[in-house]
DNA sequence: GTCTATAATTAGATAGAC
DNA sequence: GTCTATCTAATTATAGAC
């Protein structure tokens, strides 16, 4: 229609939009999951949410800037999808408690990763080399989850509840399991010909990975 | 040292190699697999190997064909490394000889993964979109393995041998949880202070992977 | 705070000497 | 078949009008 490939309207009007700080976060998150930092451009950030591309850097001090405040915002979702899941001090928690608690935060974190492949995506772009950007989503984000995941999985295996393996592996045997098939979304329509954000596919798979790694609460409960 | 930055030599020397086509498609593979098709240059792809980039557009047709090339690359080791893995009609195998055949599976494409991390780095980097790359690197690579592993899967699980699950949420489960350490290997790095390339962790990973997927080799056999 | 115009850099691809 | 030089297009960031 003779619009210009870069330019959000029509008509040039001026709006003023209070929500376009989170706005420009949301779109950051699907442009970086999907392509990563570099594969991103600033230019379809904002396009996506009809604004223009320097609106970026008033509202933010660059790219970088624009990058770690999405994933500040992503890893506060997380947070609140996971809030509760594990006791504060498995030692003092029954076993079987720690168990089901381990079971409810297996079922949401798959939850939280149909709901927001953009996690494992970014992580996958970013953790091929070590980078600043790396060490500081690391250290600020994953280790809190990495160390709680590992005390819990070590108490419930020092309890004979599950299989004998390092909670290092097990970290990340449950992460990839978890997110797999909401980060290639796109290959499980062309693969399998099913959506994997189906409630009914999210469940499913929640059910097969509590099945696997705690098979002895079907068992002793 | 006044070298320039993109020039692969300080010396004008001219230098005939016959094995440059394959040096290309293996510098291709790292560079694809960690910054994806958008996010590679063509430049960094030719400097790893001393070459200067338009010899990519000598050799091949354009970095589009590149790609095509490192991936059918990829593909044929992968071939190599997994065969004679699965029985070729697992309904005439033994229930008992299918379930040793896909623990051997595991244990090769876990050590695959491994070595090849490119492998699920590119899926990842291509399958978060519809894209004609996917569409292509899906039904020429990926369904024959697909097929493979979900027929033997459906075989033991209606044997009673492994847990009732969904063989597409199992291949996504396997997949994602055989290669999340090696994609991310500088996240292990940081986080868990080991080197998932690490024979030991390798071996580890691989048996742990079994013994949650097929919990009745060990207690069958 | 929004928007246009543009500066500085880098990308893939090609022309042509050797 | 290798290599230098260069073209066109796209990138992030900035200047300055409104």
């Amino acid at each position: 229609m003779g619009r210009k490939a870069d330019a959000p309207h029509n008509v040039r009007t001026r709006r003023a939009r209070t929500d376009i700080r989170e706005a420009l976060l949301k779109s950051a998150l699907v442009e970086f999951g999907a392509n990563g930092f570099d594969g991103a451009s600033t230019r379809a950030i904002a396009r996506r949410v009809e604004a223009h591309q320097p609106q970026i850097n008033y509202h933010f001090e660059s790219k970088e800037a624009l990058w770690a405040a999405s994933v500040d915002y992503l890893f506060g979702l997380l947070g609140e999808a996971l809030d509760g899941a594990l006791p504060a001090d498995p030692a003092q928690a029954s076993t079987s408690h720690l168990a089901a608690g381990f079971a409810d935060g297996i079922r949401r974190f798959v939850r939280f990763a149909a709901e927001h492949p953009e996690l494992n995506q970014i992580m996958v772009h970013e953790a091929t080399a070590a980078s600043n950007r790396l060490t500081w989503i690391t250290e600020a984000h994953i280790r809190p989850g990495f160390d709680a995941i590992g005390l819990a999985w070590r108490t419930l295996r020092d309890a004979g509840w599950v299989a004998p393996i390092d909670s290092d592996i097990l970290y990340y045997l449950l992460v990839g399991a978890a997110s797999q098939p909401y980060v290639t979304a796109a290959e499980v329509r062309l693969l399998a010909g099913r959506d994997p954000r189906d409630p009914e596919w999210i469940d499913s798979h929640a059910e097969a990975l509590v099945a696997i790694l705690l098979p002895g609460l079907s068992r002793n409960e």
